[in-house]
DNA sequence: GACTATACCTCGAAGTTAGAGGTATCCGAG
DNA sequence: CTCGGATACCTCTAACTTCGAGGTATAGTC
């Protein structure tokens, strides 16, 4: 049902490539600090989504550290274009239901 | 980061008093048909927040059929605002990061 | 008498996520 | 120079949720 912190990847690859610690304080940042997520949920999203074919990555050395960049394939574009729907479709359901006439308050 | 299901149900139950099988077709209907929730679900959900005290239940004859309906008690009524304001905060926070600048299209 | 819909339930597999832990480098402070 | 904190990468296991399949029984219909 959730798939949250592989959509919320692909959105913010798809605007610039990143690396993975960058990521996690971005994700934090995008999202006005409502979801953050460790280092242990992203490292192997990351490695899941390019073994899929959704991400590639090349290595940049910067001042003697060594960091692994992502960015978008086609197809991760694809993806985050499908799970972006997918992601609508769920919140404006629970939204519905939420909102529908009152409960006991107002 | 989800619980969902538990959500769903505690809107559903502060509406009006229902009872499992009926539940599993209302979430559909509420959500628009975005979110269809089975029976290996609900029930085993429904038998937590009663355990938890966010549910009451009681049996009720219909028909020489027996139906458990639930409703809401004040700790559940409690859970739910909380769930609903967490809901707002993941969904806003998500929604953010989808809708900030762009990407390729338009 | 058989089949469908109602109504309840449990179980185990599968998938996701979180958190703790592990390594190594760089830089600034003491 | 040495210590600690920030950077940067990574893995593993446990926990939790959720799904689907399966199981029982009654009521009503053809």
């Amino acid at each position: 049902m959730s798939g949250v912190p592989e959509l919320l990847l692909l959105r913010l690859l798809d605007q610039r490539e990143m690396y993975g610690y960058e990521l996690v304080r971005s994700i934090r940042a995008a999202t006005g600090e409502a979801i953050s997520l460790g280092e242990g949920v992203i490292y192997p999203a990351l490695h899941a989504l390019e073994k899929n074919g959704s991400l590639k990555s090349r290595r940049k050395a910067v001042g003697g550290r060594t960091r692994v960049y992502y960015s978008l394939t086609t197809k991760g574009r694809q993806r985050l274009d499908r799970l972006a729907n997918e992601w609508r479709r769920i919140q404006g359901g629970i939204t519905t239901a939420l909102e529908s006439p009152a409960h006991g308050s107002a």
